[in-house]
DNA sequence: GATTGTCTTTTTTTT
DNA sequence: AAAGACAATC
């Protein structure tokens, strides 16, 4: 077997055997560290130190916002490797994000007092990803496959739909794309296909959505790629099916630590069942199911609520002791989350100040609103607060707009953590697309994007016949292609462009042992043109780009090669660091000594788990919060995810909360009005002081905030804002166009008239609805409606 | 095959 | 408001 299990056992009356970065402890009896009354203890109170101590068996921790879980879950990996029940590498650590695992590496690498090597700690994907790069043949893959995005598998996905003649405008990739995730989530895969016929509702393209779902696997297994989801049930199936193996997992895995349990779903959970059905189940979950947010994605939060069961003879230990946040912000948030029923129910107490009362202002729009934050926080500033402790938690990322705007402008440095995501750039997404055809040239998916990126004549029509030699040869394009320049298939155009290309490839990869690989990438980009094709840009967005490929290189030069370059950019969705920004890219932080503050700006799912002095709510009207969709789809589950998500903001907050809601709201270009969210009301109104507007010079209309004896007046609509409706664009009714008689022709001279049939060479077979000069509008029947001219068609 | 211009759609949350 | 899709034109 290989080298995944070279860590041997350890055994406390041995001396622990390390692994690897184990060095200071090499020669320690680990009696002696076991006895020694290790100080991190003594700073936990009494359920916490439980909680670390209690290492065998299963235990659930269910831990309250501001619990100090965090804590507990470090001390008690450091505790166990500490005392030698276990080393490093026979820990199994599951975090949420890689921020958090990153996060948890440091604090135990401190409580220790060395790096934490060796370590199995990381989200569940990159896990996942890890075991299976050890035992890909199993379920049909190469060691060196490649890990999806989802905009591979949207593509993907798209181009079956196109070959059974899908249209993909009724039924888009991006849906089938999630209902696929989505039945992954649920730990299902090709071989549950009864099952998952069992679940589609046939919604999908007349029901053919199973069908495509085997398909995209059979087409994943000849790229050798997994998407996301794979990661996870693959493993489940390796364990499944290959019980030697599993066990040695398990006895490799002497301790299971999983943090955010509520957030699991049934693939994860059982991924966690295999590995943790011991005899022993040492498995610890710590969770609170007040904070699950992720039930879109599958999370169950029964998984938390049947612990006791899954896991027979488990402990549940209650932290509820709070030691982050004011005795008002408590109380306003259990206020607030005793709203929802099914709750496994814990009361959070903290011996703390009851604290300043929770704001609330409500504004006439979105800009006054970021103006009155931007000034709130200027006067925080001037106090002495520190930026960096205040945060703007939204609950959709189109309203980090506002702020950012606003701040510009005012010159508050802020970072939003989010947005758009480095690699999922247009411009990376490319140059990686040449790295993974450089290193793996089978990689179709890589090809296809950039077979024409530079733009080199090589059109819809040449890649249809690589296409088809590929699918009749049941090669790779990049095979094909090879063949294909030896022939006279393509324009001659078309392939010499195709032979340079191939060319540079070989080219590049004869380079890759004498150069390093970011001298190489720099040397693609060059030679292949790509830069050119940014130099030569003149949209306002191009030296941003270059930019941002200047980045890429020299990010790239922490990697030891490209492999391990790839593999991280396909595991780290997370958001990284942020966008840091003080209004302009062109600001850079030039005084490197004082490290800049900023305001943080997130989406409230990005902000769980981390904490702030000053934490400003914004948006809080129905509809956007909670969000339309979420009631449409979920129901009175999906309000009680929102108000979870409310709960979560709530908590965020060490010492103060300003809510806000404004009356109208730019949506899509288009004014819309709301009334203030039902969680304004849900939050008890004696930790509440309704804060009457800052007078604005403008003539914004403020009447509507009243103010009754410094108490928020409930349900106030002053939302009937005759003056919105003149900022509503007139859109027609759509609609009614579908219904109404065919509008008669109004010109003379056209060649047809409404009503008449007519065939076009593409589309098909029509009926005219309306001729306007040579201006034809045909609703086809194959492809709904359309605006043609009238030389493209003829009549039936 | 590439470029241009017009029309449509988009935004919930993310590993 | 901005990006993407698609028909028309070069």
């Amino acid at each position: 077997m290989s080298d995944q299990f070279k860590e041997t056992n350890v055994h406390p009356t041995k001396k622990v055997n390390t692994g690897l970065g184990d060095s200071q402890l090499k020669n320690t009896p680990v009696s002696i560290l076991a006895k020694r009354q290790e100080p991190y203890l003594q700073d936990l109170n009494e359920e916490q130190r439980n909680a670390v101590e209690e290492t065998d068996g299963p235990l659930l921790v269910l831990a309250g916002a501001g619990t100090g879980k965090t804590r507990v879950l470090t001390t008690r990996l450091s505790h166990i490797i500490q005392t030698g029940q276990a080393g490093p590498s026979q820990v199994l650590a599951v975090t949420f994000t890689n921020k958090a695992a990153r996060q948890m590496v440091d604090r135990v690498s401190r409580l220790l007092g060395r790096p934490a090597d060796g370590l199995w700690l990381g989200t569940f994907h990159s896990i996942s990803a890890r075991i299976l790069r050890y035992n890909a043949e199993l379920v049909n893959l190469k060691s060196d496959f490649t890990i999806l995005d989802t905009d591979d598998q949207t593509r993907l996905l798209k181009q079956l739909l196109q070959a059974r003649n899908i249209d993909d405008k009724r039924w888009p990739a991006r849906t089938l794309c999630t209902m696929i995730q989505r039945w992954k989530d649920q730990g299902l895969t090709a071989s549950d296909i009864k099952r998952i016929e069992a679940i589609d509702n046939n919604e999908f393209a007349n029901g053919e959505a199973p069908s495509i779902f085997l398909e995209y696997q059979s087409r994943l297994q000849i790229l050798n790629a997994a998407d996301f989801g794979d990661l996870l049930t693959h493993c489940i199936n390796i364990f499944k099916n290959n019980p030697d193996l599993l066990s040695a997992y398990q006895e490799k895995f002497k301790y299971i630590l999983v943090d955010e349990y509520q957030d699991t779903n049934v693939a994860q959970y059982l991924w966690l069942r295999l590995l943790a059905a011991t005899e022993k189940q040492n498995i610890c979950c710590v969770g609170d199911d007040d904070q699950s947010i992720y039930g879109w994605r599958g999370a169950e939060v029964g998984n938390i609520l049947r612990f006791e069961k899954d896991f027979s003879g488990a402990k549940v230990i209650r932290l509820e002791r709070n030691y982050r946040s004011t005795g008002n912000i408590l109380s306003a948030a259990s206020g607030l989350i005793a709203n929802n029923s099914g709750r496994l129910g814990k009361t959070l107490w903290t011996k703390g100040d009851l604290g300043s009362p929770i704001n609330i202002t409500g504004t006439w729009d979105g800009e006054e609103e970021a103006r009155i934050i931007g000034s709130e926080i200027e006067s925080l500033e001037r106090e002495g607060n520190n930026l960096d402790e205040i945060a703007i938690l939204v609950r959709a990322s189109f309203q980090t707009r506002a702020f950012e705007e606003r701040f510009i402008n005012i010159g508050i440095p802020y970072r939003v953590i989010g947005g758009p995501r480095f690699y999922e750039r247009q411009e990376i997404r490319d140059a990686i697309a040449y790295i993974r055809l450089l290193v793996q040239p089978d990689d179709d998916l890589a090809f296809e994007r950039i077979i024409n990126v530079p733009k080199k004549g090589i059109g819809d029509a040449s890649q249809q016949i690589i296409h088809q030699l590929a699918r009749a040869k049941n090669i790779s394009l990049y095979s094909s292609s090879q063949l294909i320049v030896q022939t006279d298939e393509l324009s001659s155009k078309a392939r010499y462009a195709l032979i340079s290309f191939l060319d540079n490839f070989t080219r590049w990869r004869s380079l890759l042992k004498l150069n390093t690989h970011w001298e190489l990438l720099e040397m693609m980009l060059d030679e292949s043109g790509y830069t050119g094709i940014w130099m030569s840009d003149k949209s306002p967005q191009a030296p941003g780009r270059l930019e941002n490929l200047k980045e890429l290189v020299s990010a790239i030069e922490e990697f030891d090669n490209f492999g391990a370059f790839l593999e991280h950019v396909s595991l780290v969705m997370d958001r990284e660091e942020g966008r840091p920004s003080t209004g302009s890219n062109l600001i850079n932080n030039n005084d490197i000594d004082k490290p800049l503050q900023m305001v943080n700006i997130m989406t409230l799912h990005s902000a769980k788990g981390l904490e702030f002095d000053d934490v400003f709510l914004p948006g809080w009207e129905e509809g956007l919060f909670p969000h339309q969709l979420a009631l449409d789809e979920n129901g009175s589950a999906g309000l009680e995810e929102e108000r979870r998500l409310a709960y979560v903001g709530l908590t965020r907050a060490r010492k103060r909360i300003q809510i806000f809601f404004a009356a109208n709201r730019r949506v899509y270009n288009q004014w819309v009005s709301a009334i203030p969210s039902r969680f304004v009301d849900e939050i008890p109104s004696e930790n509440v002081e309704a804060k009457p507007i800052e007078p604005q010079s403008s003539n914004n209309q403020n009447e509507g905030i009243l103010i009754a004896d410094g108490k928020w007046q409930s349900k106030i609509n002053y939302a009937k804002s005759s003056e919105s409706s003149t900022f509503r664009q007139n859109t027609g009714n759509i609609n009614a166009e579908w219904e109404e008689e065919p509008v008669k022709t109004r010109h003379t001279g056209s060649k047809y008239k409404s009503g008449d049939r007519v065939i076009h060479r593409k589309f098909g077979i029509g009926i005219v609805r309306q001729a306007n000069g040579e201006k034809l509008e045909i609703i086809f029947d194959r492809v709904g409606k359309k605006k043609v001219i009238d030389r493209f068609v003829e009549a039936e």
